[in-house]
DNA sequence: TTCAAGGTTATAGCGTACAGAACCCACCTC
DNA sequence: GAGGTGGGTTCTGTACGCTATAACCTTGAA
């Protein structure tokens, strides 16, 4: 555990990190009531700068917050799911014809960087491969030189993890692992060839096949079902 | 001004409401400093649920505001414009296009009430003006059943906003007022007869040519000559 | 006996006041 | 003129009191 006061600026910064990765890495269940008392102690911290955290979290749709009212952690929906995708599928095809398009020689030796030893996620993977998965992507987004188009999507990364998590739950056999090697590949090699075009169509198939996209229709599935 | 305790639940978000408003309409200009004791006696409240809106507004990105450093209203930016006008581009019509899929007859019946009197803005435009436009385009995003679409378009919205004011300084011409006008009718159109691809290329031409464009266009123009 | 409705109490979130910490600026010294 | 130090100002965090909600219990009627 970090002490807060040597790495964050404010305990409210530290206590939205906390809790943000204590939700996505599934510490605190979707649906779990959240005791504003008690996770503040767990912090460490007083309530007012967890309050600020956790309104922080609700404008992102982490946690569902009504006044007075004990906050939870927002469940999981195939809704959401289905939402998450349709703009996804559009956002991350245009961050990557930006890319392609706005890439600096930093941005390049960034992409290969983040690429350099990338390997799909296992079933259960570690934090640290999702944290390398997510490097790759977010060296495109950043790429792609729109402030806003960048923080939009880290945001909708954030919800998604939940549901790639889900999607992980089940392992995906050796071929469909390679398919997604084999796209982030040919994505590399648009964004820094400067294939516009091509970019944003391996990107929208990539997010066609992807595990957002198994956890949207396995969610659906459920639905239905009952 | 209305009674807080009344109208809200609680003050964090009436001061959110009010901080906000203050930023839309001008009278906190951009890159004004903002003294959190001040603005909370303003307001009538005290600071902690004033710092809560604070925060809330940094997320959306309208306020600027790092640790024990005064706080200010984002200032406006050709950067900001183009950003803005790139990722409405990509989800305006992404929600039209959804919209045309799966409006239900009380979505058709919010947009045609809110079309109805809807008139171009003219220069120098009232707030209740304003509102009214934004309701016809509120009905279109609500029409996509999209929650986060939803959410994300009204960010942008808001964001976009100040950059409309701007644009309006600029008095347009009778023509270009029609053209705004028969691209509200052909978009209502599209939509209710269920014309998918239709309300998606509306849609983008009519970002292409919105207020935000021009005053994109506007601050390009500045930063290149200067 | 069971269910429903109203009131009361307990619990947990919200708001205020104040204390603490960090930053900025002015002033002084070298 | 440059660098450092001190005071003042402003933001941040804590503690506590307030208020709203919800759960439980009692009471009455079916």
């Amino acid at each position: 555990m970090p002490d807060p006061a040597r790495i964050y600026t404010t305990k409210s910064d530290y206590a939205y990190d906390r809790v943000r990765k204590m939700i996505l890495e599934g510490h605190l269940a979707p649906g779990q009531v959240l005791n504003q008392a008690s996770l503040a102690t767990e912090i460490g911290i007083s309530t007012t700068p967890l309050r600020e955290a956790l309104r922080r979290l609700k404008g992102e749709g982490l946690v569902e917050l009504d006044a007075h009212r004990d906050g939870r952690v927002s469940p999981l929906s195939a809704e959401e799911a289905r939402d998450l995708l349709e703009i996804r599928r559009s956002l991350d095809p245009l961050a990557a014809a930006l890319a392609a398009e706005r890439r600096t020689k930093a941005d390049i030796a960034e992409m290969r960087s983040a690429h350099e030893g990338l390997e799909p996620l296992p079933g259960d993977p570690s934090y640290d491969q999702l944290l390398h998965h997510r490097r790759f992507h977010a060296a495109i987004y950043f790429a792609s030189h729109n402030d806003i188009l960048i923080s939009t999507l880290e945001e909708l990364w954030n919800k998604a993890d939940r549901y790639r998590r889900m999607a992980l739950q089940v392992e995906r056999g050796q071929a469909a692992r390679d398919q997604k090697a084999h796209e982030h590949q040919s994505l590399l090699d648009c964004i820094i060839s400067g294939n516009v075009e091509g970019a944003a169509t391996v990107m929208r198939e990539h997010i066609d096949t992807s595990l957002g996209a198994h956890a949207a229709w396995r969610l659906k599935q459920q639905t239905d079902e009952s």
